[in-house]
RNA sequence: GGGCCUGUAGCUCAGUUGGUUAGAGCAGAGCGCUCAUAACGCUUUGGUCGCAGGUUCGAGUCCUGCCGGGCCUACCA
């Protein structure tokens, strides 16, 4: 039994994630997590809320509340919708959390006692009335080189010209709208990261089966001018990982919040009743993660931070602390020709799309149309067309026909008699090269390649039935058809137990209905046929995916083309 | 500016180390079935593989240039 340590990027605190959120880490990562459980692997899927840096604090203020407790309650915010998401996290923690204040600090001392760390003092903007520094795109003023009014601190976006707050003409914080701004000179702690190209220039040149996403990315870093850069780690911050003997400052949140992968499952124990010794197994090489398989799920933009970042403070941290084995990454989603915007309200919002869909529904469309090699979209069309005929024809439609039939005919029960013959054995070697492929797909993380797959799988199904015709042979050989209808209830059973990982709720419903808690991945698929004996009892299942009418699909494209609250 | 990714049927995408008539799903057309959520099955129409050159016996696949889309470029996270 393998053990597999999943961990998927941190939302950040500051509100409910959007659908290109959604899909960009944490839905794939649960995929794996969902499938690894049904074969039996021991998993540990891990997420958690970033809950440090600067956005968190000004979207504190601008709620009224104080910066804990704002995210203590967008915390269980997230939570909730993750659960009924489906995202099945072993724990889902807080980087907030003492574990990680214990584990950021730890190891941060570590890399001074390595010599990895070095105090440098700087000059940043500081906002008089705001009573704080600013990061470079907080400031706002106008371009020094195109005129444009709204450039920020770091670049304009009119000319693209790289900027620093200093170039700004009228420079203002954008928090207040104050002018009243002053350049203080500020001690920080920088991570000497390029003390440790060669060694990450290595370990990542050795991972020739990463996606090229992840290691291109990476290499640019490395390589790109004077190569790796040291990177400051603190931050003039109240709310963080206090900085030890460095009074008002924090760690910066990117230092922290991979670190909360560990403290996240330090968290898990803990909530658990479990000593230290049960997190160290996933985590310490030394304590019995030797034989953890590490894989890590993000979108793009957060590649840099794991694949040289974290890694840096792994390695440079001299202890025998779990490295990861396997980046997945993703490109973005798009919506409807645009980018989600969470200003601008724009595309849908986990909390809205629960409220007008079963997660299911999401979490097929998006895992199917997952943005691997390229930048995907969402259309309302697409999505309608996509859900209606893959979930509501091929797979709700095949356990409605078969129980239904068997209801009228046989009653619900399993019918015993007849035998099977050529047809069913096709059907078997059909399924058996098809679930051998749908495995290596999923071990993969090759999510649409798995999910059109599990489709061609529900395929098979309704070709069996339609060749077989039970409705015609009933007439003349009633055991004839008994047997196709038993063999047609088991193959509902198996499609659920092997579409868990993409519609889990569904599954649930449908194992319910054949009446059975046999979850067991088929690896013999006769075998698997058999579960449910002549005799078992079962019901009719509900509608398991209603389609999506003409009108209810207007009516949402209408509701999330812009402008949320 | 630099780097990376991408451009294949109306739509969404596969196309392994270059090898015979370029594939799938959806949509369209025809036929069949009637158990089922007007669902299912079978057959079928769609492509000078962004453009132009080049290498090769042979290129969607390699090289060069151009055009289009996207991302990253280190103090947002």
């Amino acid at each position: 039994m393998a053990r597999i340590l999943i961990t998927s990027a941190l939302p950040y605190i500051n509100g409910v994630k959007h659908l290109g959120n959604l899909i960009g880490s944490q839905l794939p990562a649960d995929l794996f997590a969902r499938y690894n459980r049904g074969r039996g692997n021991e998993v540990m899927f891990i997420c958690a809320t970033d809950e440090h840096g600067t956005p968190a604090e000004l979207a504190a203020a601008k709620a009224g509340q104080p910066v804990a407790e704002y995210c203590a309650e967008l915390h269980d915010v997230q939570a909730d919708i993750a659960k009924r998401f489906g995202l099945s996290f072993d724990y889902f923690g807080r980087s907030s959390s003492p574990q990680n204040h214990r584990l950021t600090q730890h190891l941060a001392a570590k890399l001074a006692e390595n010599g990895l760390i070095e105090e440098v003092s700087e000059k940043q903007v500081y906002s008089i009335d705001d009573g704080r520094f600013l990061p470079d795109r907080y400031i706002e003023g106008t371009c020094p080189n195109c005129g444009h009014e709204g450039a920020r601190g770091d670049q304009c976006d009119e000319c693209t010209k790289q900027l620093s707050p200093t170039d700004l003409i009228d420079p203002y914080s954008t928090v207040s709208g104050s002018k009243n701004l002053e350049v203080r000179e500020t001690k920080h702690l920088f991570l000497r990261q390029s003390k440790l190209r060669d060694v990450l220039d290595e370990w990542i040149s050795s991972k020739t089966d990463w996606p090229i996403l992840t290691t291109s990315i990476a290499k640019k870093w490395l390589h790109d001018g004077d190569g790796l850069r040291d990177r400051g780690i603190t931050r003039d911050l109240d709310w963080g990982v206090p900085v030890p003997g460095m009074e008002g400052k924090v760690f910066y949140v990117w230092f922290d919040a991979p670190i909360e992968y560990i403290g996240a499952t330090a968290e898990w124990a803990e909530a658990n009743g479990l000593d230290d010794a049960a997190w160290e197994r996933w985590w310490r090489t030394d304590k019995g993660a030797d034989d953890v398989r590490y894989v890590q799920f993000m979108g793009k933009d957060n590649v840099p931070f794991h694949t040289l970042s974290f890694p840096a403070t792994i390695m440079g941290s001299g202890e025998p602390w779990k490295l990861v084995d396997y980046i997945k990454s993703f490109n973005y989603l798009n919506y409807d020709g645009g980018q989600f915007s969470t200003s601008k309200g724009r595309g849908v919002f986990m909390d809205q799309a629960l409220s007008i869909l079963p997660s299911d529904y999401w979490r097929w469309w998006l895992l199917s149309h997952a943005p691997e090699n390229s930048d995907a979209e969402f259309t309302w069309e697409n999505f309608q067309a996509s859900v209606n005929k893959d979930l509501a024809d091929v797979l709700g439609n095949f356990a409605s026909r078969v129980t239904k039939f068997c209801r009228s005919k046989f009653g619900e029960v399993v019918p015993d008699g007849g035998t099977y013959g050529p047809e069913e054995q096709a059907l078997i070697d059909t399924l058996d090269k098809r679930i051998k492929a749908y495995n290596t797909h999923m071990d993969d993380m090759e999510v649409r390649k798995a999910a059109s797959e599990l489709r061609a799988i529900w395929v098979a199904g309704n070709e069996y039935l339609q060749a077989a015709a039970p409705w015609a042979k009933f007439k003349d050989d009633p055991d004839a058809a008994a047997a196709v209808i038993r063999l047609s209830l088991n193959l509902i059973r198996l499609y659920a137990v092997l579409s868990a990982p993409f519609i889990p709720d569904a599954s649930a419903a449908l194992l319910k209905a054949m009446n059975t808690d046999d979850d067991s991945w088929p690896d013999d698929v006769t075998q698997a046929l058999e579960t449910l004996p002549a005799g078992h009892t079962f019901t009719v299942p509900e509608v398991t995916f209603a389609k999506i009418t003409d009108d209810q699909r207007e009516e949402w494209q209408e509701k999330f083309a812009g402008k949320r609250e």
